[in-house]
RNA sequence: CGGGAUGUAGCGCAGCUUGGUAGCGCAUCUGCUUUGGGAGCAGAGGGUCGCAGGUUCAAAUCCUGUCAUCCCGACCA
């Protein structure tokens, strides 16, 4: 046997590496821009297609704002142009001519359609009012990492407006848990939820919420939010509206949004040595077909005996590949498919046509079954996708659960995350900004979130020593 | 923008210490044999060694400058 060209070096691979061999993207000419190739994009259309239709059942349609933004609308709320103006990219020629303003590449879309917004509410019957905007946006990073932290991303962002605080946080906390959904129902992850620290805050926002995800590598990545801005931007904005009370108030707004770097957390997320593991809802193919023969013959029985199969199983609703590439070998379409992610192959040779069988290979469990009749294959083949849906998200619940831990001192907690795999810390904590940021310079790690389903406890704080009613959660970050 | 490293064929790298006109693996092409876990053999094509100067009879190699990329920080969906 040769030896393989794909070698893991641990059972935690580099995205990048990943990314790039299972042929997801590739670099761009431009500093930190990525090209997602179809097999990638594929995979974000699946995303896409399931949340746009989640969003829309909450009520939210989708509209579409420019991409390019009045440099002054970036400056009308103060702390989001704090938070933003460092990473914007500014066109200042067009028409061959030097602009009068500046128009800034939109980073987030807030500020226009805020502007938008103040138009278009005039009274409390206009309320709650909200869209969705599928879009690109680009923020200048110092640092980028293929799908986790890119120059320009798509993304999903969501912007409502609601008549008090209570409506609009609590429907944060709805979209939030929309998403929850989504990521446990189709990319088979368990986020940890819950809200952010007031350093990880949102440029802008009152609340930030936010999902967790753990990866294989025991870092976490902040996979998706949904925020609670308050008034700021509405009174930046002059968005308001006539009360029942004929009174002029000003509307309370909320964003959400989740981008490209979902992928990210699915590869990460998923993956094991042999390659990546894509969830049967998002995957591209979710059952590949790999024919097997020998002579002229062998091959165009077989060839018609998958195309049957293809053809069968498409019926049933599944995205299907048949790979006929001619010029390699059986053994090297295994491996690919696996590296790839393919959560179910079929394996259809002379032998499986005289019998009129088929062998199955799952990619999660990498076990093989021979010998299955032909009539029983589409049942079966949409049982295993089932069963490695909901096996892939018990094995990210465990994880989570494994790689969870308390503490109760700043000393063992450095300790933890210097020897252990990484994961979650539960801490008690009742410092401000300045301790999260010393906490980060001593131990690499951050408050990632304080869980909603944390229970009160009384404690005393790593940081200040001060009493605490809560723990948060720490832990090592992208 | 600080600290570290690297730029040599599509990809991954060796060669540099001690200058002599470029090599290996994978991939590609051709032919034959192969194909149920990454095929074998034989042959072939492909690089002004990141860029610009300098030293020298001679530079991938030494010197100076410059650009780019990656890693570690600050920033972050």
């Amino acid at each position: 046997m040769k030896e393989s060209t794909f070698q893991p070096k641990s059972e935690v691979h580099e995205l990048s590496d990943l990314a790039y061999k299972a042929d997801l993207a590739d670099y761009s000419p431009v500093r930190g821009c990525m090209v997602i190739k179809p097999y990638g994009y594929a995979i974000w259309e699946n995303i896409q297609k399931d949340l746009d239709r989640r969003i829309k059942d909450c009520g939210y349609p989708n509209a579409y704002f420019p991409l390019l933004i009045p440099e002054s609308f970036m400056r009308k709320e103060a702390e989001h142009v704090e938070g933003f103006a460092p990473e914007c990219a500014v066109v200042t020629h067009a028409g061959g001519e030097k602009l009068e303003e500046p128009l800034v590449i939109r980073p987030t879309s807030e500020t226009i359609i805020y502007h938008m917004f103040g138009k278009w509410i005039r009274s409390w019957r206009d309320l709650p009012y909200g869209i969705n905007q599928w879009a690109n946006v680009v923020r200048w990073e110092m640092r980028t990492r293929l799908f986790l932290r890119t120059t320009e991303f798509l993304w999903q962002e969501g912007h409502t407006a609601h008549a008090t605080r209570e409506s609009a946080d609590g429907d944060a906390r709805r979209m939030l848990e929309t998403y929850r959904q989504f990521f446990e129902e189709i990319l088979a992850l368990a986020p940890v939820v819950g809200e952010k620290s007031e350093n990880e805050r949102f440029a802008g926002a009152e609340r930030t919420y936010s999902l967790e995800v753990l990866l294989r590598d025991g870092k976490a990545l902040q996979s998706g939010t949904s925020h609670y801005l308050g008034q700021g931007f509405a009174k930046a904005f002059e968005i308001t509206y006539q009360s029942k009370q004929n009174e002029l108030e000003f509307a309370h707004l909320n964003s959400w949004g989740v981008s490209t770097r979902l992928i990210g957390a699915l590869i990460l997320g998923h993956q094991d040595e042999l390659g990546l593991i894509l969830p049967p809802a998002v995957a591209p193919y979710q059952v590949v077909i790999i024919p097997i023969y020998k002579t002229e013959e062998e091959k165009s029985l077989v060839l018609a005996s998958c195309a049957e199969l293809k053809a069968e199983l498409k019926e049933a609703g599944l995205r299907i590949f048949v790979d006929d590439d001619d010029q390699s070998s059986p053994g090297a379409k295994f491996n690919k498919w696996e590296l790839k992610g393919a959560p179910l192959r079929i394996h259809l040779g002379p032998r499986d046509v005289k019998n009129d069988c088929a062998e199955l290979a799952r990619r999660d469990t990498r076990v093989k079954t021979r010998d299955i009749p032909r009539a029983a294959l589409s049942a079966k083949v949409q049982e295993e996708l089932s069963s490695i849906q909901a096996a892939l998200l018990e094995r990210n619940r465990s994880w989570v659960r494994e790689n969870t831990f308390t503490v109760e001192s700043l000393e063992e907690l450095s300790e933890k995350l210097s020897t252990g795999n990484g994961g979650f810390a539960r801490v008690h904590w009742a410092g401000g900004k300045e301790e999260e940021k010393e906490l980060q310079t001593k131990t690499k790690a951050s408050i990632r979130v304080c869980p909603f389903d944390e229970a009160d406890e009384e404690g005393v704080c790593i940081m200040t020593g001060k009493p605490s009613k809560r723990r948060v959660w720490v832990a090592k970050a992208y």
